[in-house]
DNA sequence: GAGTGGTCTAGACCACCTC
DNA sequence: AGGTGGTCTAGACCACTCT
């Protein structure tokens, strides 16, 4: 029986790596002689090792040929939803209370990160987000004030983060994830002793042209992030 | 000036959601009238569209169509290399000490997580690995003897981790993160007062039958897990 | 029922890279 | 220089699901 289909193609060479008749380093047939093994067009076969190879299982080169990358650094890949869709997610109401915003020059490290010149004054933004009521997350955000607009938002009604989902929209950004010991802050908000170990996320934000915002949330003890399967 | 190819297709449409043309809801031209305008093939604006519905940006739906995502659950990669790896690649010696290696009768949690019939054993290993020795991380790991051959391999001389990646070779499995404070065996191991926040990471892993491994990794103080961007 | 996206085909050209 | 993967085309059929 010959697979059918690109997903069913895909599977069945990942069979032949895992059961290692193709073993880590090993040359892969080229695309043309599996197509006609399997009955298909090169296309098809391309579409599940183009898959194979984003996951990092197999190398491509032209010319060079497909091998079973020896050392594979898989990927995983994380959801990152709107903060109010994650607390809801679990079933439980997502409600917030703006602590502070506020205008402010940021220190060195947070102006050069986003690109600010120096005695340029940004937005500072501090929010505790909770799910059924519960401290849930405690936002620390940096602003750039070039992007709201003239008749400022009211962030005590809609949450910065929702609204610069909706407003500000698609972006590019990096993300990296820490656990720290709880500020003297953060542990007065969670309500938390300070220590306890929380998980931090931090994010700097981007459009096209320039840095947007520069975020840290805190989460309460308990969280955990899943990587999609 | 058109757009060629499908990565300029997919630029011009995301600009296009960018700068509201295209704004969060709205419905976006079917594939066959975008291939009219750009002038090229329909599969060409499907390449642009499958990697932007990929990411996140556009939902679609058979005769429904397409939108741009209102709440975009936005998805970032990780890379997940071996241990080693990783420790070179910020430019450190990476060793490893085998503290434990015993069969034992895993707690039901974890024997039902790795689908194993009650009073089974598994195999435990706990590893520290170091980075220009000082200690990196805390391994703890149950493992299914099956994998292993009949004459076992020195986890003494190859770490486990690396082990598994060469040998068992390609798997999928499901990932957690979490920040905790460290237990007092943790503590010990790497040299920090229990309760400090350490970054851990919970892996399941699985050929594409059975559950091989369950590991948790607990990173010392000031690891940062970063996304590719 | 009909419109849309998902997939497949057979062929083609090209960029890249090893040989 | 030639083999390989990356991409594109024009057409086709099908699965899904909204109307």
């Amino acid at each position: 029986m010959t697979p059918q289909g690109w997903e069913q193609i895909k599977a069945e060479i990942l069979r032949r790596i895992q059961v290692r008749d193709w073993p880590p380093g090993a040359l892969i047939p080229s695309e043309e002689s599996l197509a006609i093994e399997f009955g298909c067009a090169r296309a098809t076969v391309n579409r599940a090792m183009r898959d194979l190879s984003v996951a990092g299982v197999i190398e491509r080169r032209r010319k060079a040929g497909t091998r079973v990358t020896v050392l594979p650094v898989r990927r995983a890949t994380l959801a990152i939803p709107v903060i109010r869709q994650e607390v809801e997610a679990r079933g439980q109401v997502h409600t917030f209370h703006l602590l502070a915003e506020r205008r402010e020059v940021p220190p060195v490290p947070v102006a050069s990160r986003l690109g600010l010149g120096p005695g340029g004054a940004l937005v500072w933004i501090e929010t505790l987000h909770l799910a059924d009521g519960r401290p849930w997350l405690h936002e620390q955000r940096w602003l750039d004030p070039q992007v709201l607009p003239v008749d400022a938002p009211d962030f005590s009604a809609v949450s910065v983060n929702e609204w610069l989902v909706t407003h500000v929209g698609y972006t590019t950004g990096d993300i990296a994830f820490s656990a720290e010991g709880a500020t003297a802050r953060e542990a007065e908000v969670l309500g938390v002793l300070p220590g306890v170990a929380l998980f931090v996320t931090e994010r700097t934000t981007w459009t096209a042209t320039q840095a947007i915002t520069l975020v840290r949330l805190a989460h309460a003890p308990g969280y955990r992030l899943q990587t999609l399967v």
